[in-house]
RNA sequence: GGGCCGGUAGCUCAGCUUGGUUGGAGCGUUCGGCUGAUAACCGAAAGGUCGCCGGUUCAAAUCCGGCCCGGCCCA
């Protein structure tokens, strides 16, 4: 027998819990028995409604961490949820292939340094290729983390982004907005990398390092007020060459500006900032004239200064807006003069200035950033350089106040480390702020669960800005729009059938949806007969994945599942795909409605310190790794379990391993409890149900009030999930787990199960009753959560013990609440019952007396509903306490008082209840005691040498005893007998030969000597 | 620079919407006890200027204003 095939069969729970064994075992039960696949056909046949959803695909550009589990663990938690709710939901994996992200890793790889480099170098065909290796690399760690976290995702279902059939699908979306007019050519502001010859895309500007600290001029300027001799707008910038493209100044509305007298001239400034600013220029004799409102220097005309140098600008100047004072809010007042020169070229604040007043975007750059012949003198040159320029020209006009130099934090290329520099380039978008109102609208209707995230999501969206959909790069999802070399017209492809049909020469060999191959095809123009050639761009990855509703999906399905009912991702994703699902689906239907019914953003995951996980921290834990030395089941449970699921979350081992594992142990060896005993007494589930016990009058009010107990829990759980409150749902089953089963209810029936009294049988089998009711229940709330074990249990256990259930504890049906069940009196009974018992303790403690050691009375005095409580509830209060008696007193006892004054009794009160426990043992009481303390060492022993709980021993000697203590123990010995499961126990004052080991203890600083014969 | 989120015991977090006895839980620590399902458990103890300042109020962790620190997003 091989150890693999001994652990695959092992029907029985081991003695400890030892989870990454069982979960070993139930991934091969799974896939064995294809659970998954039946589960998911079950549900498909036989379900009670639909649960839309599709997967939000991670990128295969890197290996799953923890906080990619997260994410998972909580998508999964969902599936099994819905599903043991009898829903069918489509849970198919999806990845994103391609985009910059997939790119640059490929890049890294094959070691080229840039877009020239590479398309020089390596050539498009062979870079796809790569690109679809290293994606196929990925997906295998994926799939494996997948497996290791026992996420029920169907795999072989799995949509991929870059396949010829998702990219026609993902055209749709295009067509409709080319259809509505909402795709349009155009300029757009972008962080570009001289170096690299590439946009960035904001994410890689935001990289981590990126930020580097710089020197720049630092130059205050003037601007002349057209039409006044000696009125001059005073600026500052650290960007000289920007001046080329100006093309208007902005001030805040709502600001006091200043006229200022300085010498000869009069400067305009901000009020606020006068005394700075001329503190700063060394200006010390000035003289604030009079102010006036931003808002009243709109339309102002300003001389531009360089139109001889620039003809173009010299045209511009005739349009009505260019080279005027204009009122932008984004104008900060707490810098510099508090007016701003606006570039519509190289900054996005000013280009969208522009756009608003139809401002013609002026960007006269090649792909190298160089100066275009349209910016006349300083056609040639490299922007950064025609600082100085700039800066001298300013100097001979007579317009230059000061130029110094400023260290500062500026962003530069995290690749080449190049200085980023912001300009319009051609580009095509979506006009989605042409559609606002309609998105706004459909995202209002969405469920986000939490405040703060939704309204993150919705001011984001309140922006309203074009989406710039193309990208110069080559791993994407082509544009497909063609364009004419002769009449310029436009022409969009929706299919790779159209697209075939109407090339002139059809494409030899292979051919599919990507760069290069899509480029060799050529279209002949419809209008003028010219040759179109498609436009060289790739789209946005984000519009690529955003497109997956309707891409991954059949019509028919899409029609069934979409939109979804819930989605969840991270909160990084509001910008990202939670926002071009929504733009794209908007776009499609035309409707006020998003792709989905609730979105859960989630924070984001951290290392045990708080740190971003990121490479150059090493801290980042891959699952693949993490899982092999880890429990799975704990690691779901501690995600879930640790805070909600909007909060940023520091993931610490040491953390998972304490509650987490302690929780999980717990549910482990409370089953272990249940079988060991009722497998001994032939408790059978399909004959002894809840029904019968209670029919059978033999359940008490413990087990009731674990019932009721049950319901309570079961209720609140379900409508925490629902609310994905995960967190505050998993303190719900930890409480009923550790507090309400293992360290209360179990004590209240466990003398009752030790014993094989026939007499008594039934109540053991109605005892296993409830605890099969109450346990199974639990493991289905758990399977959500730790599915390994569930399903462990369940086999182990219940499947057991009931070979007629269902083939996995998947395909169980969700607990529903048994109203007849709740009894909140009886809850409220034993909550007085708990503190009470809690003063006896304390009593006992004081009074160095064992909770092991039976007394004669307990008096409590109490107000009359906590009294009747306690009478009610007289049989539990007296086994657990302790105590042969017990009186409830509503008034003080004076004579109880005066005793207790005496060291008769001890007492321990809180708030109107105390306690007096009469203290003094009769030679009966210290025999009884006695004897469960000495039984209490021989249970130590049976344990040491490995007998069973269920183990008969034939004798059991003890020495070492005096001969009071043998006197005191003498009329006990029956009970000993039943108590540690032995034919007879022998007592000795001397160590007699017995042919077996002694083994020592300590009982109260004596010497105890015991030794068993089996 | 702007927006959002957070700051409560050594650690992780509740409590704040709707102000009201001495501000909680779990973990950790110390002492004592218990334990034939448990890596558990029970009793007790130590441990807090509820980030800081001001305001409203008879009363503020809670409401209001300002500031400091940390994080995220945007510029």
């Amino acid at each position: 027998m091989t150890a693999k095939f001994q652990a695959d069969s092992n029907p029985n729970l081991s003695p400890e819990y030892r989870p990454l064994e069982i979960e070993r075992e139930i991934r091969d039960f799974w896939e064995k028995n294809r659970v998954k696949e039946k589960l998911a056909e079950l549900r498909m046949k036989n379900n009670v409604g639909l649960c839309g959803w599709v997967e939000g695909p991670p990128t295969l550009n890197g290996i799953p961490h923890v906080g990619h589990a997260r994410g998972r663990v909580i998508k999964d938690l969902r599936y099994r949820w819905r599903s043991m709710q009898g829903y069918f939901m489509p849970f198919w994996a999806g990845w994103d292939c391609q985009g910059l992200p997939v790119e640059l890793e490929v890049e890294k790889i094959l070691g080229v340094k840039n877009k020239r480099e590479l398309i020089e170098k390596v050539g498009e065909e062979r870079f796809v290729e790569e690109c679809k290796k290293t994606i196929m690399r990925y997906h295998k760690e994926w799939v494996e983390a997948d497996r290791n976290l026992g996420i029920f995702m169907d795999q072989k279902k799995a949509y991929w982004t870059y396949l010829d059939e998702y990219i026609e699908r993902e055209w749709q979306y295009l067509k409709r907005a080319w259809e509505q007019g909402l795709l349009e050519e155009g300029y757009y502001v972008v962080a570009y990398c001289p170096g690299c010859q590439t946009s960035l895309s904001s994410a890689e500007v935001g990289y981590e390092g990126s930020y580097k600290e710089v020197e720049d001029p630092s130059l205050y300027f003037k601007f002349k007020v057209a039409g006044y001799p000696d009125l001059y707008f005073l600026v500052w910038t650290t960007m000289p060459f920007t001046l080329v493209t100006d093309l208007m100044l902005a001030v805040h509305p709502d600001a006091e500006y200043a006229k200022v007298q300085v010498g000869d001239e009069k400067w305009i400034i901000v009020q606020q900032r006068v005394e700075p600013v001329m503190q700063e220029l060394g200006i010390e004799k000035y003289t604030v004239l009079e102010t006036v409102n931003g808002k009243g220097l709109e339309g102002l005309k300003y001389d531009y200064p360089f139109k001889d140098l620039i003809p173009k600008q010299a045209e511009l100047d005739k349009y009505p807006t260019v080279h005027t004072v204009v009122c932008e809010d984004f104008v900060d007042v707490n810098t510099a003069s508090g007016v701003v020169h606006l570039s519509p070229g190289n900054g996005e604040e000013d280009f969208q200035a522009a756009i608003k007043r139809n401002v013609p975007i002026f960007a006269p750059f090649d792909d190298d950033v160089k100066f275009t012949g349209e910016a006349g003198f300083f056609s040639g040159v490299f922007a950064r350089e025609a600082d100085t320029l700039v800066i001298e020209e300013l100097r001979r006009r007579g317009l230059l106040v000061q130029v110094k130099t400023i260290r500062h934090e500026y962003p530069t290329c995290w690749r080449s480390h190049h200085r980023l520099i912001w300009l319009a380039r051609r580009e095509y978008f979506l006009r989605t702020d042409r559609i606002n109102r309609l998105i706004l609208e459909a995202a209002d209707k969405v469920e986000y669960f939490f405040e703060p995230p939704k309204n993150r999501f919705i001011s984001f969206l309140k922006e309203g800005k074009p989406w710039c959909i193309s990208r110069e790069r080559v791993w994407g999802a082509p544009l497909p729009i063609w364009v004419c070399e002769k009449c310029k017209s436009k022409t969009f492809i929706s299919s790779k059938k159209e697209l075939l049909e109407k090339a002139i020469d059809k494409p030899a060999g292979h051919f599919e949806l990507h760069k290069p191959w899509i480029d060799r095809i050529q279209i002949k123009c419809e209008k003028c007969g010219g040759i179109m050639r498609r436009e060289p761009f790739v789209l946005d990855t984000w519009h690529n994945s955003g497109a997956s509703p309707y891409a991954r999906f059949t019509d028919e399905e899409f029609q069934k599942y979409v939109p979804v009912e819930f989605l969840t991702e991270g909160i990084d994703q509001t910008r990202g795909w939670a926002n071009s699902l929504l733009l794209e689906h908007v776009i499609l239907t035309g409707k006020p409605e998003a792709p989905y019914k609730a979105f859960l953003f989630q924070g984001l995951t951290q290392d045990a310190k708080g740190r971003k996980m990121s490479k150059s921290l090493g801290n980042i834990i891959e699952v693949n790794k993490l899982i092999k030395q880890v429990s799975a089941d704990v690691c779901r449970f501690y995600m879930l379990w640790k805070c909600s699921p909007i909060d940023f979350m520091n993931f610490d081992l040491n953390e998972m391993n304490r509650r987490p594992y302690q929780v999980l142990s717990t549910l482990y060896h409370l089953h272990k409890f249940f079988i060991q005993n009722a497998e001994y007494d032939n408790f059978n589930p399909q004959r002894h149900k809840l029904e019968w016990a209670r029919t059978n009058g033999l359940l008490r009010k413990a087990d009731m009030w674990l019932l009721s107990k049950l319901q309570k829990a079961v209720t609140e759980y379900t409508a925490k999930l629902e609310r994905c409150e995960f967190n505050t749902a998993l303190g719900i089953i930890e409480d009923f787990t550790v507090e309400i089963i293992s360290r209360l209810y179990i004590p209240m029936i466990r003398k009752e199960l030790w014993t094989d009294d026939p007499e008594t049988l039934n109540r053991r089998l109605a005892i296993y009753a409830c605890l099969w009711h109450v346990l199974k229940t639990l493991v289905l709330l758990f399977n959500p959560i730790t599915p390994f074990l569930s399903e462990a249990l369940y086999q182990k256990v219940y499947r057991k013990l009931d070979p007629s259930l269902s083939e996995s504890v998947n395909f169980e049906a969700w607990p529903k609440p048994d109203e007849k069940l709740r009894d909140p009196k009886l809850e409220e009974d034993f909550e007085t019952l708990f503190k009470c018992l809690s003063l006896v303790n304390a009593a006992r403690q004081s009074a160095k007396i064992k909770r092991r050691w039976p007394l004669r009375r307990v008096i409590v005095q109490a107000p009359e509903n906590t009294c009747s409580a306690l009478q009610g509830l007289n049989e539990v209060f007296l086994e657990l306490a302790n105590v042969k008696t017990a009186e409830y007193l509503t008034k003080t006892s004076e004579n109880v008082e005066a005793e207790a004054a005496f060291g008769k009794w001890v007492a321990a009160a809180e708030k109107d209840t105390k306690v007096y426990l009469d203290i003094f043992r009769d030679e009966k009481l210290l025999g009884e005691g006695l004897m469960r303390d000495v039984a209490r060492r021989i249970q130590a022993l049976r344990k040491e040498l490995g007998y069973n709980p269920t183990d008969i021993l034939e004798t059991v000697h003890v020495a070492g005893l005096d001969l009071e203590s043998i006197g005191l123990l003498q009329p006990h010995v029956k009970e000993m007998n039943e108590l540690v499961r032995a034919k007879n126990v022998q007592l000795h004052v001397e160590v007699p030969r017995v042919g077996v080991e002694w083994h020592e203890y300590l009982l109260d600083d004596k010497k105890l000597k015991i030794a068993i014969i089996k």
